[in-house]
DNA sequence: GTCTATAGGACGATAGAC
DNA sequence: GTCTATCGTCCTATAGAC
């Protein structure tokens, strides 16, 4: 813990983005202060300059890193499976379905303080910065949309209006992380097949 | 606006509850300063204290009554409703399923900033205000839980964990204030008429 | 009931020694 | 790269005049 002097390059660096994430998450950003979070690394408040440049860009750095990872993840996850599969178009659609939903569950649950931050802590951006992260979360809403519009056009599912059905099982997926606890009497798979059914009857013809 | 001298009784103590509310769900309650709050309302920070003993209070003060007259509301619409109505037990369970529905979304669509402040500001209440404002919360979401469980009981409803579906549901509703802008291309009715369809077919057997 | 004034402390960020 | 020290500002809450 506390250091006395001179130089520790270590990992100074992530341990801050830990610190605050965690901290952002459990008090909010404009309720913890540069010096607890230095607290909770060891070291002191001066010393985060040299890692961020003020407490704002911290916060940017920390939703862009999520979003972009979300995104990776996706898009890894999608792209094995480009190869056309097997089945009916119709079977391929709800498959496409079933995979993001239990997609979006299992790597939310993976990490929730940086989503938590991700949503609450929009108001705290600068205008810039809020602009870029919005442009991000609509681009994964986009992955979902699609899959939401093949699966009309199929007559998989039917649907009043894509936007809306997209941004309700997102919001329906979100609320998972306001009660699952690992360890639970619910195993991972079975919430995510609990949540699979309702999303897949919600969207159906 | 801002006063010079003496008693203006007036209705100060109502002005200040919705600056405050205001202000909260604007920028957050850590990211208020009583001075906003005050200068917001035409006075000064020192008055603010003759309508609060602290900013905690006021914030609790604020979430408590938004609980209490969402579940006075419901229990006014349910009271005239105990009168046994026409039709099957199977329609009936599913009548109280959309009209919670439909009061979900219209309630919490017309008071945006206290349903914002209910969700988003809980980690800031003191131990004692989140245990009260939790139960409250539970309260609500037994509403809910109860109109599955009798149609699970009567076969209308197919689901696998009640209380899972419940907060599901809440949270797929709540997604509603995400996007919802009055005057928007949607009326609230049509808003309701597609959040009922997916509802509806996401618990169906 | 509101004002002015202030106590007493925490804040973000910077400067300069090591 | 981290420390100590500090600047200038803002904060919650209180005291006392009117």
């Amino acid at each position: 813990m506390a250091r006395t002097q001179g130089s520790h390059s270590d990992i100074t660096g992530p341990r801050i983005r830990a610190a605050a994430l965690k901290l952002f998450a459990q008090h909010g950003y404009a309720a913890v202060s540069m010096r607890q979070i230095a607290s909770e690394v060891g070291v002191q408040a001066g010393a985060l300059y040299n890692y961020t440049p003020d407490k704002q860009s911290l916060l940017f750095s920390l939703m862009e890193g999520h979003m972009t990872e979300l995104l990776q993840a996706w898009q890894d996850l999608r792209d094995p499976d480009q190869t056309v599969s097997a089945g009916s178009a119709e079977d391929h659609v709800l498959a496409r379905l079933e995979a993001f939903t239990r997609f979006h569950i299992r790597f939310h649950l993976e990490r929730p303080d940086a989503v938590f931050i991700a949503y609450m802590e929009l108001r705290n951006l600068s205008e810039d910065n809020f602009t870029a992260i919005e442009s991000l979360r609509r681009e994964y809403e986009n992955a979902l949309e699609t899959i939401l519009k093949d699966g009309v056009r199929l007559g998989v599912f039917h649907i009043p209006d894509t936007k809306i059905a997209t941004l309700a099982v997102i919001a329906m997926l979100n609320g998972v992380m306001t009660w699952y606890r690992s360890g639970g009497r619910l195993s991972l798979d079975e919430v995510e097949a609990i949540y699979w059914d309702m999303v897949q009857k919600s969207v159906r013809a």
